[in-house]
DNA sequence: TATCATTTTTACCGTTTGGTCAAATCTCTT
DNA sequence: AAGAGATTTGACCAAACGGTAAAAATGATA
């Protein structure tokens, strides 16, 4: 299994590229997003990649390696975008404004990238094997990172007492749910295929959620 | 693709399953089990499985007439697993328990099945083409009833205005997290290969969130 | 222990898979 | 319009794939 370390770019390693090598590179590497997110990468087949971007095999091979180089692209690319919201995270901010917030931000990850959310899942399902090391580098010190934000709150009793680390959890599941399991909440809720009106819904349920309080205390009248 | 109907069991039609053949159908189910909650129906390869069984291709093919007959039969024991927590809830308890114990009764279950919890995902990642049906029919309903008896406690003001059908989706996806991502769960807190020991911090940070208050009312002195 | 059904193995088949190669075509520059 | 480099294609390969057929080995039963 080949880790991700540095952000080595795709084909050649000569400089400048053409308007055609730019262009090719997109469509496949939107193909590839397409085929991977839904099979997974053993599940995945070039031909398949290659005929959803509208191009021969050996063409495609051109212009990436191998199988395994146009994965590697793709988590490289993912790996910033399921960052970014999470870094956002201030300390200086109200609690329940920055939860609030990175919530939104993580929601409206969800509803403009749901196939590079599923790429993501389908990477944690297979055990992580490309990207084991950057979870455990890069992702683990900006939690710890976060988490001591949470935890600072914690201790001036502006955040409920728990583990800020389960949190961020909470937050990336119920989140994330709505990318990964879209077919599940369409069915439930009896919606169409491409409709994600239910976005709308979500966002209201989770800061009921994760902001205001769910179960009222108990009337002791 | 087969979408799952009836509960047809496997091998041959005769009546009596012999002793070898009750063994090994279940030794290729658990080696399915294995590898196709690593890589989905499409990466997980006979081979693979046969071998995991510890046991020739053609002796699997011998039990099972086909690699799909083998994910069906998985997928219908699971359905059962999967259903079993929310049949549970009932109108007449207080909401806080009922919630409560459902929470706990689906991380128990990714505590105890969580290759089925991934089973599931992956059908799910792959825009469930072989429980669609189920989703639509028999999940539907029984996702029906269980929000009618949320909205009820709703209207009575034992529960926070909220749709009932995402307050289930918020407990489907912070519980099965622990399964499906438990490899990056464990590489963000920093533990061993097999260490589950974070389940009891999940059903502390969970009960918190759903039947506590996160974020307390902000102090105005 | 002879018999018969069950189980397992060996050898194989056609297709799909990831990938290569050299020739052909296209594009850009001059 | 010609030449050089970039791009595309068709033909191909070895391995892996899902699956089959028939013979060999084993197990249960009388």
């Amino acid at each position: 299994m080949t880790e991700i370390s540095a952000s080595s770019e795709s084909p050649n390693e000569k400089r400048s590229k053409t308007r055609i090598q730019r262009e090719n590179e997109t469509r496949i590497l939107l193909a590839a997003l397409e085929v991977f997110s839904e099979n997974g990468f053993r599940g995945a087949t070039l031909d398949r990649i290659a005929a959803t971007a509208k191009m021969s095999k050996p063409n495609l091979l051109y212009y990436f390696k191998s199988k395994e180089e146009i994965h590697v692209a793709l988590l490289t690319d993912l790996l910033d975008v399921w960052l970014a919201p999470l870094r956002e995270i201030s300390p200086r901010g109200e609690p329940a404004d920055e939860i609030g917030s990175y919530i939104r931000r993580k929601l409206e990850s969800s509803r403009q990238f749901p196939r590079e959310s599923r790429l993501f899942a389908n990477e944690m399902l297979a055990g992580a094997p490309h990207i084991g090391d950057f979870l455990q580098s890069e992702l683990k010190q900006l939690v710890d990172e976060k988490a001591a934000i949470f935890q600072g709150w914690i201790d001036e009793g502006r955040l409920a007492p728990c583990d800020p680390r389960h949190l961020l959890f909470a937050i990336w599941s119920t989140t994330q749910h709505y990318a990964d399991f879209s077919v599940q909440v369409r069915h439930v809720l009896g919606l169409q295929q491409g409709d994600v009106s239910y976005y709308e819904e979500a966002v209201s349920m989770l800061e009921t959620l994760f902001l205001g309080r769910l179960v009222p205390p108990v009337s002791t009248d």
